[in-house]
DNA sequence: CGTCGTTGTATCTCCATGGACACAGCGGTG
DNA sequence: CACCGCTGTGTCCATGGAGATACAACGACG
Protein backbone atom coordinates (compact mmCIF):
# COMPACT_ATOMS: atom_id res chain seq x y z
CA UNK A 1 0.00 0.00 0.00
CA UNK A 2 1.53 2.93 -1.09
CA UNK A 3 0.19 6.35 -1.79
CA UNK A 4 1.69 9.33 -4.20
CA UNK A 5 -0.23 11.84 -7.04
CA UNK A 6 0.09 11.70 -10.89
CA UNK A 7 2.05 15.21 -11.45
CA UNK A 8 0.54 17.41 -13.93
CA UNK A 9 1.29 21.27 -14.82
CA UNK A 10 -1.86 23.52 -15.96
CA UNK A 11 -1.75 26.33 -17.99
CA UNK A 12 -4.83 28.34 -18.87
CA UNK A 13 -7.32 25.56 -19.47
CA UNK A 14 -5.43 22.59 -20.63
CA UNK A 15 -3.05 20.65 -18.38
CA UNK A 16 -0.03 18.90 -19.22
CA UNK A 17 0.04 15.13 -17.96
CA UNK A 18 2.73 12.77 -18.16
CA UNK A 19 1.49 11.40 -21.31
CA UNK A 20 2.61 14.31 -23.12
CA UNK A 21 5.71 14.86 -21.23
CA UNK A 22 6.45 11.29 -22.39
CA UNK A 23 6.07 12.15 -25.77
CA UNK A 24 7.61 16.03 -25.77
CA UNK A 25 10.69 13.66 -24.69
CA UNK A 26 10.67 11.03 -27.23
CA UNK A 27 10.51 14.01 -29.94
CA UNK A 28 13.43 15.23 -28.09
CA UNK A 29 14.99 11.56 -28.33
CA UNK A 30 14.80 10.68 -31.87
CA UNK A 31 14.04 14.34 -33.62
CA UNK A 32 10.66 13.80 -34.74
CA UNK A 33 7.17 13.17 -33.83
CA UNK A 34 7.00 9.78 -36.34
CA UNK A 35 9.90 8.27 -34.83
CA UNK A 36 8.57 9.73 -31.57
CA UNK A 37 5.17 7.91 -31.86
CA UNK A 38 6.62 4.50 -33.36
CA UNK A 39 9.26 4.03 -30.24
CA UNK A 40 6.43 4.40 -27.68
CA UNK A 41 3.89 2.89 -29.42
CA UNK A 42 1.69 5.52 -30.32
CA UNK A 43 -0.06 6.35 -32.83
CA UNK A 44 1.38 9.78 -34.25
CA UNK A 45 -1.74 11.45 -35.85
CA UNK A 46 -2.78 11.64 -31.93
CA UNK A 47 0.61 12.92 -30.57
CA UNK A 48 0.71 15.82 -33.54
CA UNK A 49 -2.81 16.35 -32.95
CA UNK A 50 -2.01 16.80 -29.11
CA UNK A 51 1.09 18.85 -29.21
CA UNK A 52 -0.37 21.52 -31.62
CA UNK A 53 -3.24 21.79 -29.26
CA UNK A 54 -1.28 22.21 -25.95
CA UNK A 55 0.64 25.11 -27.46
CA UNK A 56 -2.46 26.87 -28.08
CA UNK A 57 -2.03 27.63 -24.11
CA UNK A 58 1.00 26.17 -23.67
CA UNK A 59 3.24 28.21 -26.13
CA UNK A 60 5.28 26.96 -29.02
CA UNK A 61 6.73 23.56 -27.98
CA UNK A 62 8.32 22.34 -31.94
CA UNK A 63 9.84 23.57 -34.60
CA UNK A 64 8.78 21.40 -37.74
CA UNK A 65 10.34 21.05 -41.16
CA UNK A 66 8.76 18.91 -44.03
CA UNK A 67 10.96 17.60 -46.67
CA UNK A 68 14.39 17.81 -46.83
CA UNK A 69 17.26 15.11 -45.43
CA UNK A 70 15.47 12.28 -43.75
CA UNK A 71 12.33 13.52 -44.55
CA UNK A 72 11.99 16.88 -42.07
CA UNK A 73 11.22 16.13 -38.38
CA UNK A 74 10.62 18.52 -35.27
CA UNK A 75 12.87 19.95 -31.98
CA UNK A 76 11.81 21.08 -29.06
CA UNK A 77 11.71 25.00 -28.46
CA UNK A 78 13.43 26.27 -25.45
CA UNK A 79 9.84 26.71 -24.34
CA UNK A 80 9.27 23.26 -23.85
CA UNK A 81 13.00 22.38 -22.70
CA UNK A 82 11.77 24.51 -19.96
CA UNK A 83 8.84 22.92 -19.10
CA UNK A 84 10.04 19.44 -19.30
CA UNK A 85 12.68 20.43 -16.53
CA UNK A 86 9.89 22.19 -14.11
CA UNK A 87 7.78 19.27 -14.64
CA UNK A 88 10.96 17.05 -14.05
CA UNK A 89 11.38 18.79 -10.52
CA UNK A 90 7.39 18.62 -9.57
CA UNK A 91 7.72 14.43 -10.65
CA UNK A 92 10.59 15.09 -8.19
CA UNK A 93 8.84 16.16 -5.55
CA UNK A 94 5.73 14.40 -5.80
CA UNK A 95 7.84 11.16 -6.37
CA UNK A 96 9.06 12.78 -2.93
CA UNK A 97 6.43 12.64 -1.41
CA UNK A 98 5.83 8.93 -1.86
CA UNK A 99 9.21 7.70 -0.84
CA UNK A 100 9.43 9.82 2.12
CA UNK A 101 7.37 8.58 5.41
CA UNK A 102 4.94 10.46 7.21
CA UNK A 103 5.18 10.72 11.23
CA UNK A 104 1.70 10.84 11.69
CA UNK A 105 0.09 11.99 15.56
CA UNK A 106 -3.66 12.65 16.26
CA UNK A 107 -4.17 15.64 18.34
CA UNK A 108 -6.84 18.83 18.88
CA UNK A 109 -6.56 22.48 18.04
CA UNK A 110 -6.20 24.33 21.05
CA UNK A 111 -5.18 27.49 19.48
CA UNK A 112 -6.04 28.93 16.04
CA UNK A 113 -4.68 31.60 14.25
CA UNK A 114 -5.44 32.33 10.46
CA UNK A 115 -3.38 29.00 8.90
CA UNK A 116 -1.14 28.33 11.40
CA UNK A 117 -2.81 26.77 14.61
CA UNK A 118 -0.96 24.82 18.04
CA UNK A 119 -2.02 21.12 18.07
CA UNK A 120 -2.64 19.42 21.74
CA UNK A 121 -0.82 15.65 20.89
CA UNK A 122 0.47 12.90 23.37
CA UNK A 123 3.70 14.13 22.74
CA UNK A 124 3.10 17.52 23.20
CA UNK A 125 2.10 20.60 22.14
CA UNK A 126 2.77 21.16 18.01
CA UNK A 127 2.71 24.07 15.92
CA UNK A 128 1.33 23.62 12.28
CA UNK A 129 -0.64 24.64 9.17
CA UNK A 130 -4.41 23.34 10.55
CA UNK A 131 -7.33 22.89 8.34
CA UNK A 132 -10.39 25.24 8.64
CA UNK A 133 -12.92 22.97 9.77
CA UNK A 134 -12.24 20.74 12.26
CA UNK A 135 -10.34 20.53 15.46
CA UNK A 136 -9.67 16.77 15.84
CA UNK A 137 -7.10 16.42 13.38
CA UNK A 138 -3.76 14.03 12.49
CA UNK A 139 -0.70 15.88 12.35
CA UNK A 140 1.55 14.96 9.89
CA UNK A 141 5.18 15.91 9.44
CA UNK A 142 7.48 14.12 6.45
CA UNK A 143 10.59 12.53 7.28
CA UNK A 144 12.95 15.00 5.15
CA UNK A 145 11.59 18.07 6.85
CA UNK A 146 13.56 16.79 10.85
CA UNK A 147 16.36 17.52 11.90
CA UNK A 148 18.39 15.90 14.56
CA UNK A 149 20.17 17.49 16.64
CA UNK A 150 22.03 16.68 20.41
CA UNK A 151 20.35 16.79 23.38
CA UNK A 152 22.74 19.45 24.97
CA UNK A 153 22.64 22.21 22.34
CA UNK A 154 20.20 24.56 23.21
CA UNK A 155 19.32 26.04 19.73
CA UNK A 156 18.73 29.50 20.03
CA UNK A 157 15.34 30.05 20.44
CA UNK A 158 15.28 33.85 20.03
CA UNK A 159 16.83 32.85 17.11
CA UNK A 160 15.86 30.13 15.22
CA UNK A 161 12.51 30.24 13.08
CA UNK A 162 9.53 28.88 15.17
CA UNK A 163 10.73 25.48 14.98
CA UNK A 164 8.86 21.99 16.69
CA UNK A 165 10.90 20.72 19.04
CA UNK A 166 10.77 17.12 20.65
CA UNK A 167 13.63 15.20 22.39
CA UNK A 168 12.94 11.45 22.53
CA UNK A 169 15.32 8.33 22.11
CA UNK A 170 16.34 6.49 18.78
CA UNK A 171 14.29 3.64 18.60
CA UNK A 172 16.23 2.26 15.10
CA UNK A 173 18.25 3.85 12.59
CA UNK A 174 18.69 2.64 9.72
CA UNK A 175 21.53 2.96 7.36
CA UNK A 176 20.41 2.82 3.30
CA UNK A 177 23.79 4.13 1.47
CA UNK A 178 24.38 7.85 2.50
CA UNK A 179 21.47 8.60 3.95
CA UNK A 180 19.72 7.38 7.45
CA UNK A 181 16.15 6.85 8.63
CA UNK A 182 15.69 7.47 12.29
CA UNK A 183 13.11 6.64 14.42
CA UNK A 184 12.94 8.98 17.38
CA UNK A 185 10.46 7.36 19.86
CA UNK A 186 8.84 10.37 21.85
CA UNK A 187 7.10 10.40 24.83
CA UNK A 188 5.52 7.00 24.95
CA UNK A 189 3.52 6.34 21.55
CA UNK A 190 4.92 8.30 19.33
CA UNK A 191 7.40 7.61 16.69
CA UNK A 192 8.80 10.31 15.08
CA UNK A 193 10.21 9.56 11.58
CA UNK A 194 13.97 11.30 10.54
CA UNK A 195 15.45 11.63 6.62
CA UNK A 196 19.25 12.64 7.24
CA UNK A 197 22.49 12.23 6.10
CA UNK A 198 24.92 9.18 6.95
CA UNK A 199 27.18 11.79 7.56
CA UNK A 200 25.11 13.24 10.13
CA UNK A 201 24.51 10.34 11.76
CA UNK A 202 28.46 9.95 12.23
CA UNK A 203 28.88 13.97 13.46
CA UNK A 204 25.97 13.01 16.11
CA UNK A 205 27.57 9.93 16.84
CA UNK A 206 23.63 8.60 16.89
CA UNK A 207 23.48 5.13 18.01
CA UNK A 208 20.25 3.13 18.87
CA UNK A 209 19.06 4.45 22.45
CA UNK A 210 20.71 7.62 22.41
CA UNK A 211 18.19 10.76 22.82
CA UNK A 212 18.70 13.18 20.12
CA UNK A 213 16.57 16.21 19.97
CA UNK A 214 13.77 16.16 16.83
CA UNK A 215 12.95 19.74 15.43
CA UNK A 216 11.28 20.50 12.30
CA UNK A 217 9.15 23.90 10.98
CA UNK A 218 6.09 24.27 11.84
CA UNK A 219 5.37 25.65 8.21
CA UNK A 220 6.04 22.10 7.04
CA UNK A 221 3.73 20.33 9.48
CA UNK A 222 0.69 19.69 8.34
CA UNK A 223 -2.90 19.07 10.51
CA UNK A 224 -5.85 17.21 8.52
CA UNK A 225 -9.10 16.37 9.70
CA UNK A 226 -8.92 13.25 12.36
CA UNK A 227 -10.94 9.85 11.24
CA UNK A 228 -14.15 10.87 14.10
CA UNK A 229 -13.88 14.55 12.98
CA UNK A 230 -15.82 14.09 10.36
CA UNK A 231 -19.10 15.41 10.99
CA UNK A 232 -21.18 12.71 9.44
CA UNK A 233 -21.81 9.25 10.94
CA UNK A 234 -25.10 10.83 12.70
CA UNK A 235 -27.13 9.26 10.38
CA UNK A 236 -30.05 11.65 10.42
CA UNK A 237 -33.23 10.86 8.15
CA UNK A 238 -36.72 11.25 9.07
CA UNK B 1 0.11 28.53 -14.77
CA UNK B 2 0.16 25.98 -11.94
CA UNK B 3 1.75 22.77 -10.87
CA UNK B 4 0.18 19.93 -8.63
CA UNK B 5 -0.70 16.44 -8.51
CA UNK B 6 -3.85 13.89 -8.46
CA UNK B 7 -3.80 12.25 -5.23
CA UNK B 8 -4.01 8.42 -4.95
CA UNK B 9 -3.57 5.19 -2.76
CA UNK B 10 -2.60 2.08 -4.19
CA UNK B 11 -3.48 -1.21 -2.85
CA UNK B 12 -2.25 -4.27 -4.18
CA UNK B 13 -3.40 -3.15 -7.56
CA UNK B 14 -6.20 -0.90 -7.34
CA UNK B 15 -6.01 2.52 -6.79
CA UNK B 16 -8.23 4.93 -4.71
CA UNK B 17 -8.92 7.93 -6.21
CA UNK B 18 -10.65 11.51 -5.18
CA UNK B 19 -13.51 9.97 -6.62
CA UNK B 20 -13.87 6.94 -4.73
CA UNK B 21 -13.10 9.00 -1.83
CA UNK B 22 -15.43 11.28 -2.57
CA UNK B 23 -18.13 8.38 -2.57
CA UNK B 24 -16.99 7.71 0.80
CA UNK B 25 -17.47 10.61 2.32
CA UNK B 26 -20.88 11.17 0.78
CA UNK B 27 -22.16 7.73 2.68
CA UNK B 28 -20.30 8.66 6.00
CA UNK B 29 -22.34 12.11 5.49
CA UNK B 30 -26.15 10.80 4.16
CA UNK B 31 -25.82 7.49 5.62
CA UNK B 32 -26.36 5.47 2.74
CA UNK B 33 -24.68 5.18 -0.87
CA UNK B 34 -28.13 5.61 -2.48
CA UNK B 35 -28.21 9.12 -0.90
CA UNK B 36 -24.89 9.77 -1.12
CA UNK B 37 -25.12 8.71 -5.18
CA UNK B 38 -28.07 11.39 -5.56
CA UNK B 39 -26.25 14.20 -3.42
CA UNK B 40 -23.04 13.58 -5.39
CA UNK B 41 -25.30 13.95 -8.70
CA UNK B 42 -23.51 10.29 -9.61
CA UNK B 43 -24.82 6.77 -10.62
CA UNK B 44 -26.18 4.44 -7.33
CA UNK B 45 -25.06 1.59 -9.34
CA UNK B 46 -21.76 2.47 -10.13
CA UNK B 47 -20.94 3.67 -6.59
CA UNK B 48 -21.83 0.31 -5.37
CA UNK B 49 -20.18 -1.41 -7.87
CA UNK B 50 -16.74 0.56 -6.92
CA UNK B 51 -16.95 0.13 -3.27
CA UNK B 52 -17.41 -3.76 -3.63
CA UNK B 53 -14.55 -3.96 -5.78
CA UNK B 54 -12.42 -1.74 -3.67
CA UNK B 55 -13.32 -3.72 -0.74
CA UNK B 56 -11.69 -6.80 -2.38
CA UNK B 57 -8.33 -5.89 -2.49
CA UNK B 58 -8.42 -2.69 0.42
CA UNK B 59 -10.97 -4.58 2.90
CA UNK B 60 -13.89 -4.00 4.37
CA UNK B 61 -15.02 -0.42 3.91
CA UNK B 62 -18.93 -0.18 4.82
CA UNK B 63 -21.04 -2.39 6.66
CA UNK B 64 -24.69 -2.30 4.61
CA UNK B 65 -28.34 -3.25 5.66
CA UNK B 66 -31.30 -4.01 3.83
CA UNK B 67 -35.24 -3.02 4.77
CA UNK B 68 -35.56 -1.85 8.11
CA UNK B 69 -36.10 2.16 9.38
CA UNK B 70 -35.56 4.25 6.80
CA UNK B 71 -34.87 1.05 4.07
CA UNK B 72 -31.22 0.41 5.65
CA UNK B 73 -28.39 2.03 5.08
CA UNK B 74 -24.38 2.12 4.91
CA UNK B 75 -21.79 2.63 7.17
CA UNK B 76 -18.48 3.33 6.89
CA UNK B 77 -16.06 0.92 8.76
CA UNK B 78 -12.91 2.28 10.40
CA UNK B 79 -10.70 1.05 7.93
CA UNK B 80 -12.83 3.43 5.29
CA UNK B 81 -12.11 5.74 8.66
CA UNK B 82 -8.48 5.38 8.37
CA UNK B 83 -7.96 5.46 4.80
CA UNK B 84 -9.95 8.48 4.37
CA UNK B 85 -7.84 10.36 7.03
CA UNK B 86 -4.76 8.91 5.02
CA UNK B 87 -5.91 10.53 1.94
CA UNK B 88 -7.10 13.71 3.41
CA UNK B 89 -3.33 13.91 4.39
CA UNK B 90 -2.09 13.00 1.17
CA UNK B 91 -4.30 15.58 -0.21
CA UNK B 92 -2.52 18.06 1.87
CA UNK B 93 0.68 17.15 1.31
CA UNK B 94 0.09 17.45 -2.34
CA UNK B 95 -1.19 20.31 -2.26
CA UNK B 96 1.14 22.07 -0.52
CA UNK B 97 3.60 21.01 -2.98
CA UNK B 98 1.75 22.91 -6.01
CA UNK B 99 1.03 25.86 -2.98
CA UNK B 100 4.54 26.40 -2.15
CA UNK B 101 6.71 27.65 -4.76
CA UNK B 102 10.33 26.49 -5.31
CA UNK B 103 13.87 27.73 -5.31
CA UNK B 104 14.98 26.72 -8.31
CA UNK B 105 19.27 26.93 -9.19
CA UNK B 106 20.92 25.63 -11.89
CA UNK B 107 24.16 23.84 -11.45
CA UNK B 108 26.04 21.16 -12.25
CA UNK B 109 27.08 17.75 -9.70
CA UNK B 110 30.67 17.97 -9.26
CA UNK B 111 30.32 15.01 -6.50
CA UNK B 112 27.96 12.24 -6.35
CA UNK B 113 27.59 9.59 -3.70
CA UNK B 114 24.59 6.98 -3.46
CA UNK B 115 21.87 9.20 -3.61
CA UNK B 116 23.64 11.96 -2.33
CA UNK B 117 25.49 14.54 -3.55
CA UNK B 118 27.10 18.08 -4.33
CA UNK B 119 26.22 20.48 -6.62
CA UNK B 120 27.96 23.18 -7.67
CA UNK B 121 25.89 26.38 -8.37
CA UNK B 122 26.01 30.34 -8.99
CA UNK B 123 25.18 30.43 -5.36
CA UNK B 124 27.52 28.26 -3.74
CA UNK B 125 27.84 24.61 -3.50
CA UNK B 126 24.69 22.60 -2.10
CA UNK B 127 24.40 19.09 -0.63
CA UNK B 128 21.26 17.38 -2.15
CA UNK B 129 19.50 14.18 -3.74
CA UNK B 130 20.85 13.72 -6.77
CA UNK B 131 19.49 12.05 -9.96
CA UNK B 132 21.55 9.07 -11.28
CA UNK B 133 21.48 9.63 -14.69
CA UNK B 134 23.06 13.54 -15.47
CA UNK B 135 25.31 16.20 -14.07
CA UNK B 136 23.69 19.00 -15.53
CA UNK B 137 20.58 19.79 -12.63
CA UNK B 138 18.65 21.56 -11.21
CA UNK B 139 18.27 21.72 -7.53
CA UNK B 140 14.58 22.44 -6.17
CA UNK B 141 14.26 23.62 -2.44
CA UNK B 142 10.77 24.44 -1.35
CA UNK B 143 10.08 27.53 0.37
CA UNK B 144 8.64 25.48 3.66
CA UNK B 145 12.14 23.72 3.83
CA UNK B 146 14.19 26.74 4.32
CA UNK B 147 14.90 28.62 7.59
CA UNK B 148 15.66 31.64 8.63
CA UNK B 149 18.34 32.63 11.17
CA UNK B 150 19.56 36.04 11.75
CA UNK B 151 23.27 36.17 10.28
CA UNK B 152 25.39 36.31 13.50
CA UNK B 153 24.55 32.99 15.44
CA UNK B 154 26.89 30.37 14.41
CA UNK B 155 24.44 27.08 14.01
CA UNK B 156 27.10 24.76 15.75
CA UNK B 157 28.50 23.15 12.26
CA UNK B 158 29.51 19.75 14.50
CA UNK B 159 26.00 19.12 16.40
CA UNK B 160 23.48 20.37 13.47
CA UNK B 161 22.08 17.96 10.74
CA UNK B 162 24.18 18.46 7.08
CA UNK B 163 22.27 21.64 6.17
CA UNK B 164 22.96 23.60 3.23
CA UNK B 165 23.69 27.56 4.49
CA UNK B 166 23.33 30.26 2.51
CA UNK B 167 24.07 33.95 3.64
CA UNK B 168 22.03 36.61 1.82
CA UNK B 169 19.56 39.84 1.44
CA UNK B 170 16.05 40.16 2.18
CA UNK B 171 14.42 41.39 -0.75
CA UNK B 172 10.80 41.21 -0.39
CA UNK B 173 9.13 40.35 2.77
CA UNK B 174 5.22 39.62 2.30
CA UNK B 175 3.23 39.07 5.45
CA UNK B 176 0.03 36.88 4.98
CA UNK B 177 -1.99 36.17 7.47
CA UNK B 178 0.46 34.51 10.44
CA UNK B 179 2.55 33.74 7.68
CA UNK B 180 5.47 34.77 5.84
CA UNK B 181 6.64 34.63 2.73
CA UNK B 182 10.49 35.59 2.34
CA UNK B 183 12.87 36.26 -0.67
CA UNK B 184 16.23 36.20 -0.08
CA UNK B 185 19.05 37.21 -2.56
CA UNK B 186 21.56 34.92 -2.78
CA UNK B 187 24.65 35.86 -4.84
CA UNK B 188 23.62 38.13 -7.45
CA UNK B 189 21.58 35.61 -9.70
CA UNK B 190 19.81 33.31 -6.95
CA UNK B 191 16.25 34.19 -4.68
CA UNK B 192 15.66 32.02 -2.43
CA UNK B 193 11.80 31.68 -0.88
CA UNK B 194 11.18 31.23 2.89
CA UNK B 195 7.81 30.27 4.09
CA UNK B 196 8.07 30.90 8.07
CA UNK B 197 5.82 32.26 10.27
CA UNK B 198 4.90 35.97 11.23
CA UNK B 199 6.39 35.17 14.78
CA UNK B 200 9.83 34.16 13.26
CA UNK B 201 9.65 37.32 11.71
CA UNK B 202 9.10 39.61 14.76
CA UNK B 203 11.51 37.16 16.64
CA UNK B 204 14.12 37.30 13.89
CA UNK B 205 13.03 41.44 13.64
CA UNK B 206 13.69 40.94 10.20
CA UNK B 207 12.87 43.87 7.67
CA UNK B 208 13.76 43.72 3.56
CA UNK B 209 17.43 44.73 3.36
CA UNK B 210 18.22 42.71 6.21
CA UNK B 211 21.01 40.27 5.95
CA UNK B 212 19.88 37.07 6.83
CA UNK B 213 21.06 32.96 7.04
CA UNK B 214 18.86 30.53 4.86
CA UNK B 215 19.21 26.79 5.84
CA UNK B 216 17.96 23.82 4.40
CA UNK B 217 18.47 20.18 4.91
CA UNK B 218 20.19 17.97 2.09
CA UNK B 219 17.62 15.73 2.32
CA UNK B 220 14.93 18.10 1.22
CA UNK B 221 17.03 18.99 -1.50
CA UNK B 222 16.11 17.81 -4.56
CA UNK B 223 17.90 17.94 -8.02
CA UNK B 224 16.55 16.96 -11.44
CA UNK B 225 18.31 16.84 -15.12
CA UNK B 226 18.21 20.37 -16.41
CA UNK B 227 17.18 20.69 -19.65
CA UNK B 228 20.35 21.43 -21.33
CA UNK B 229 21.10 18.03 -19.59
CA UNK B 230 18.65 15.83 -21.88
CA UNK B 231 21.10 13.30 -23.60
CA UNK B 232 18.78 13.40 -27.17
CA UNK B 233 18.49 16.95 -29.67
CA UNK B 234 21.47 15.27 -31.39
CA UNK B 235 19.43 13.83 -34.09
CA UNK B 236 20.89 11.06 -35.27
CA UNK B 237 19.29 9.23 -38.50
CA UNK B 238 21.37 7.82 -40.91
C1' DC C 1 -50.18 -6.36 4.38
C1' DG C 2 -48.75 -2.80 1.44
C1' DT C 3 -45.49 1.06 1.35
C1' DC C 4 -41.04 3.05 1.58
C1' DG C 5 -36.15 3.74 1.18
C1' DT C 6 -32.56 1.00 0.65
C1' DT C 7 -29.14 -2.80 -1.21
C1' DG C 8 -27.62 -5.69 -4.86
C1' DT C 9 -27.42 -6.90 -9.81
C1' DA C 10 -27.87 -6.91 -14.81
C1' DT C 11 -28.07 -4.47 -19.08
C1' DC C 12 -28.09 -0.65 -22.40
C1' DT C 13 -26.41 3.56 -23.95
C1' DC C 14 -23.50 7.70 -24.22
C1' DC C 15 -19.22 9.82 -24.52
C1' DA C 16 -14.35 10.67 -24.43
C1' DT C 17 -9.90 8.89 -25.47
C1' DG C 18 -6.84 7.07 -28.46
C1' DG C 19 -5.35 3.77 -32.06
C1' DA C 20 -5.65 2.65 -37.22
C1' DC C 21 -5.69 4.08 -41.67
C1' DA C 22 -5.75 6.94 -45.65
C1' DC C 23 -3.98 10.64 -48.28
C1' DA C 24 -1.92 15.08 -49.66
C1' DG C 25 2.32 17.94 -49.36
C1' DC C 26 7.17 18.84 -48.74
C1' DG C 27 12.03 18.88 -50.00
C1' DG C 28 16.52 16.68 -50.26
C1' DT C 29 18.74 12.56 -52.49
C1' DG C 30 20.04 8.98 -55.70
C1' DC D 1 12.07 12.38 -61.62
C1' DA D 2 10.75 9.00 -58.57
C1' DC D 3 11.57 7.89 -53.80
C1' DC D 4 11.85 8.43 -48.93
C1' DG D 5 10.72 9.88 -44.43
C1' DC D 6 8.63 13.06 -42.49
C1' DT D 7 4.38 16.74 -41.40
C1' DG D 8 -0.42 17.80 -41.40
C1' DT D 9 -5.25 16.47 -41.51
C1' DG D 10 -9.60 13.83 -41.93
C1' DT D 11 -12.20 9.74 -40.72
C1' DC D 12 -13.44 5.39 -38.73
C1' DC D 13 -13.45 2.20 -35.03
C1' DA D 14 -12.37 -0.18 -30.53
C1' DT D 15 -12.33 0.35 -25.66
C1' DG D 16 -13.45 1.79 -21.14
C1' DG D 17 -15.72 4.55 -17.79
C1' DA D 18 -19.89 6.17 -16.10
C1' DG D 19 -24.86 7.44 -16.28
C1' DA D 20 -29.68 5.49 -16.93
C1' DT D 21 -32.90 2.16 -16.27
C1' DA D 22 -35.01 -1.86 -14.63
C1' DC D 23 -36.00 -5.25 -11.23
C1' DA D 24 -35.80 -8.46 -7.23
C1' DA D 25 -35.12 -8.57 -2.21
C1' DC D 26 -35.28 -6.77 2.39
C1' DG D 27 -37.26 -5.34 6.78
C1' DA D 28 -39.51 -1.90 9.84
C1' DC D 29 -43.59 0.83 10.12
C1' DG D 30 -48.17 2.52 9.64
Amino acid sequence: MDAGGDPYIEVDGSTVDERDVEALQGIDEHGSMYRAAEELGRSYARIQRRVTELEQTVGPLVVSERGGAGGGGSTLTSNARTLLARFDRLRAAVSGLARTEESVVSGRVVDRGERLGTVETPAGRVRALVPAGADAVQVGVRSDAVSLLAPDEAPQPAGTSARNRFEGKVRTLDREGDLARVAVAVGAETTLWALITAASVDRLDLAEGDRVVASFKATATRAAPAPEGRTGANRDRS
